[in-house]
DNA sequence: TAAAAATACTCCATAGGTATTTTAT
DNA sequence: ATAAAATACCTATGGAGTATTTTTA
C-alpha cells in the first residue's frame, strides 16, 4: 500500500474521471489507466464501475473517501516529521487534523 | 511513502540489525541494505547511525516508532476495509487502536 | 460519432539475487 | 578475526511514453 495510490484514488474521486485525474497526477491517460488497474489488482478489489464512462467510484470506495484522505494525511505528516526531525511534534497539545 | 517502508523500519527497530531484519522481511542482506538506502534517499533523511555495527536507529526515528507503527496500522486497516468492502467499519462506536 | 478508457509496443530505471569487499567490534 | 553492512555485477520486471483500438453515452 502506497501513499501515491491513495492520492491517485482521491484524484479520481475529485476529478470525476480517469483522464482528468491523469492530468492532475501528471501522467498520460494510458499510464494512469494501467496504474489504476495495477492498484486494483494489488488490493484485490474493483475500485470503479467500468460500465460507465467516465468510470464511477464503487460505493465501497465512495464510503471510505474520508478514511482514505485521513490516512493519506497521516502518511504525509509522518513523512514531514521524519524529514524535519523535530522531536516535539509527537507531543503537540492540539494534534493535527490528520491525527484526530 | 509506502507501507512497506514503515514495515522495513519497524523490522529494523525490532530486530536490532539490518541483517536480521532482512530475514524477517524475506530479503537478502544486500537487497535489504540497498532498500534502506533508497528509503533514506527518498525521505531525504539518515535513519541510522552507520558508524555502529549493528546500525543504531537515529534518535529522531526512535522517538517516532509509535507514530510509525500507528500509521502503518492505519494503512493496513484501510487496505483491509477496502478489500472487505464492509461499509459499516467507518461507523464503529469504538474506533480501532490505529485510529485513536 | 465523440469522449473515455483499454491495449499493443517499446524503452529504461528499479529492485532483486549472488558474489565479493569493506568496516566496526 | 568475525560479524555486519556495503558494493559490483547481472537479470528480470515495473512502469513510463506514443500510437491505436475498443467501448459507452
Amino acid at each position: 500500500m502506497r501513499l501515491e495510490w491513495l492520492e491517485d484514488i482521491l484524484a479520481v474521486a475529485d476529478a470525476g474521471s480517469l483522464s482528468v485525474a491523469a492530468e492532475r497526477r501528471r501522467l498520460t491517460q494510458s499510464a494512469f489507466s494501467r496504474r489504476m488497474q495495477f492498484i486494483e489488482q494489488a488490493l484485490g478489489v474493483q475500485l470503479f464501475d467500468r460500465t460507465r464512462k467516465p468510470v464511477q467510484l464503487r460505493p465501497a470506495v465512495r464510503d471510505r473517501l474520508d478514511q482514505i484522505a485521513r490516512t493519506a494525511a497521516a502518511m504525509r505528516q509522518l513523512h514531514n516529521d521524519l524529514q524535519l526531525g523535530d522531536r516535539r511534534s509527537g507531543n503537540r497539545v492540539v494534534p493535527p487534523a490528520s491525527m484526530r
